[in-house]
DNA sequence: TGTAATATGTCAGAGGCTGCCATAGATTAC
DNA sequence: GTAATCTATGGCAGCCTCTGACATATTACA
């Protein structure tokens, strides 16, 4: 990794923290971009090269749980039941969350500290993952064999999946450790598990 | 009603005409709230006062989902599951649909058209879910003696019957007559009761 | 008909976001 | 080490959404 590399990974760094410190201590809303940019030491302008919008400060973590969950799925056998696939993933994404450094989970902790204290801010985030949904949807029709566009059973397998991950972080987040996080996320997948009729997702 | 308010409802229903139509003809991105203002003959500062964003044009009809299924809820029996409660809900939103004016099924074939070539306004459309997904969980607590915010089964009870609607209505609508989207509405509702297991929402 | 309530329009402006172009900095080849 | 090249940044102008403030027109009511 050259130099001109670590640079922008760590102006990215400074932006995104600058600006998660900036909503907690003003809210959101009344953060503007050229306040980012001033606390970051960067142009607005150039801002807008680092982050593709003010909303994406705050959704950018889906990238790597989408990642996250289509690689655990492509590693999973093809005849495992497709809910319990993706609740691996789902799995793996506490994995990475509870293995990462100091830094990257406090800056998970304040994202869902503002996720929570701003219900708009929580819709684009649900707005965000039909994105993921979409993308999971083709995954597990292709593993089902199905024609995402035909096969409505595939549609219902990921959106409970992503329900189940939305209820599992929705919560617990007011206040808490990252591993009482995780711990009631746990709960949450498997109260799902529980909840729906075994080999409801087969076939 | 009075004059005034039947000139608002009309004008209301103009603006809504209008803007439909250009984004169906020309995109929702590059229609801009001018012009719809233009074809609807008002200011585009009065646009604001009849609809709170450019998105409202096209989330509207959540307002009136939520209503129905809050009344629904309200007459059925405080023992019935709290799944198959949401459920009547749901048909009730259907049941409304079906028996709506032709001007009315019109408007909104043309939304699900809009919505479903535009995954960014789909995408919106769910965020605004949330919001409603906010009220039923309350209701739902209530219904079942909870507290909200401690209750997680709750929130997954709200979070698969929101799930079960948005698979519902989102795949069959590229072409098709309302007859046919409630059927397969219908369908996704019967799917949904069968993958869960009985009594899985009775507390 | 006159007065109160309300709806509309005009204007100015904040804030998000983008294209364009010049410049400063990093990288590579020589 | 220097020159040529590639890329990151900044500045500027501008579009678009949305809001507040104030003036004006329209409706409602007594």
């Amino acid at each position: 990794m050259g130099l001109r590399e670590r640079k922008k990974e760590k102006t990215r760094l400074a932006v995104l923290d600058a600006a998660l410190d900036l909503f907690l201590e003003q809210g959101y809303e009344s953060t503007t971009v050229e306040q980012i940019a001033e606390a970051a030491d960067i142009s607005p302008r150039t801002f807008f090269r680092y982050f593709t919008s003010k909303d994406h400060l705050v959704l950018w973590f889906h990238d790597h749980g989408e990642e996250i969950i289509l690689e655990t799925l492509a590693g999973r056998p093809l005849d495992e039941p497709p809910f319990t696939s993706l609740m691996h993933g789902l799995r793996a994404v506490l994995a990475d969350v509870e293995s990462s450094t100091d830094e990257d989970t406090g800056r998970f902790l304040k994202l869902r500290r503002l996720l929570d204290a701003n219900p708009q801010l929580f819709g684009r985030s649900v707005a965000r993952g039909t994105q993921t949904e979409h993308t999971l949807a083709e995954a597990i029709a292709g593993r089902r064999g199905v024609d995402p566009h035909e096969d409505q059973l595939t549609h219902l397998i990921v959106a409970f999946a992503m329900s189940t991950m939305r209820v599992g972080f929705e919560w617990p987040c007011r206040e808490g450790t990252v591993t009482e996080i995780v711990a009631r996320m746990r709960e949450t997948i498997e109260l799902a598990e529980r909840s729906l009729r075994p080999g409801w997702d087969a076939s």
